[in-house]
DNA sequence: CAGCGAATTCAACGTCCGTAGAATTCAACG
DNA sequence: CGTTGAATTCTACGGACGTTGAATTCGCTG
């Protein structure tokens, strides 16, 4: 008799090695909050989808707010991404194509999908989310506007920037999220070549 | 004492007159919408907005869904709109451009902005709003489409049609919802004018 | 091996939700 | 005036939610 009262390994407490609980409820926060939406999604559920007790969910993150905050952070730097992308553009392609063609590769690039969807389907409901879209949407775009906004009045770069944040936001929600047949299905460079002169034209062309 | 028990009048019953509350509790449950999404809107909060017991929203509409399902039903029909809108185009501008004032009127017009919202807002956390905005924009672009679909090779016209889509969706979005600021701030011709010709090249230019 | 801190689960609280049923009042029709 | 049906509220149930505190186990350091 080996003390069967302990033999059946109570369930609480710590687990042995690396268990990686961390890392998996965030990765379940992300899939959930790009599934069902800030309050769409639940506590219980991320913690189900990552296999863990809800509470250890708290115990990492604390609130369900911060736990998003959590998840949205970006696995990418976007200035980062943006400048190395526009550092290796091939000469022969125009600057909107070339850009189109480096947000798409950054979006299907795995692991980013999730983010993304979370962030476009949460942007829509949480301000807070919202609001890092538009940070993230400034800086993204700012950027190469500075570098070709040499001849064009000033004060139109804002409205510019907006303008491109349009339609690559359609691309993005229309792609990703509502699934417009055609232009989900669509190879990147396809895309690049239909989208691109429209950046081109946001960019420098006469919008007056 | 006048029967003191019976003088405050009891709350229960029918009230006197046309009450509208069935109306009330439809245009509550659209700003609901709007402003929660699907999920964060709650039929207690809307009940409260309509100046009414939550019982009564179930007493007329049934369930949430169904209640989602009615708060959807464009006041106006897209099919109707869009073809009095084409019918009225003044020579001198674009189809393109006649598309996007019209679709902004249309967006502007009193009514119409808490439902576009609330549409935009569900339709990216519920399929069957999703599954509606697909319709509605199917509807809304392939028949301007199809008046100047001849000489192109006729397979791509639903992609060009999901490309409109991407564009004018962005539009919504950034104006109306996540507020960009020069695009929410600017004029509906000024915006005309800006997108109007990308319209056109996705209607009919080179997109291959 | 003793002890401390981190990881993990359990059980529970209080709150809000969607929904249901019964009760009450009004309007309309005979 | 009596009856019937619709409008309206009250009360309540069962469930899910976010959060908390305590208890348990492991890894590490000395």
């Amino acid at each position: 008799m080996t003390t069967p009262a302990h033999r059946t390994r109570s369930r609480t407490g710590r687990r042995s090695g690396d268990s990686g609980s961390k890392v998996a409820i965030l990765e379940a926060a992300r899939v959930q909050f790009a599934e069902c939406g800030y309050h769409g999604a639940t506590i219980r559920a991320i913690a189900a989808r990552a296999g863990v007790d809800p509470a250890l969910v708290h115990h990492f993150y604390g609130t369900k707010e911060r736990l998003f905050a959590a998840a949205m952070e970006l696995p990418v730097t976007p200035s980062e991404a943006i400048t190395a992308a526009l550092a290796k553009r091939e000469p022969g392609s125009s600057l909107g194509t070339h850009m189109v063609r480096s947000a798409l590769a950054l979006w299907e690039s795995p692991g980013m999908r999730g983010s993304l969807q979370a962030m476009l389907r949460s942007a829509l409901t949480s301000e807070q989310a919202a609001a890092t879209l538009r940070d993230f949407m400034a800086e993204a775009i700012l950027g190469p506007l500075a570098s070709v906004a040499e001849g064009t009045s000033p004060d139109r770069t804002s409205y510019r920037a907006a303008l491109i944040a349009t339609q690559m936001l359609g691309l993005a929600v229309g792609r990703y999220v509502l699934g417009f047949g055609p232009v989900a299905e669509a190879s990147p460079d396809e895309l690049a070549i239909a989208i691109g002169p429209v950046i081109d034209r946001y960019l420098t062309g006469d919008i007056s």
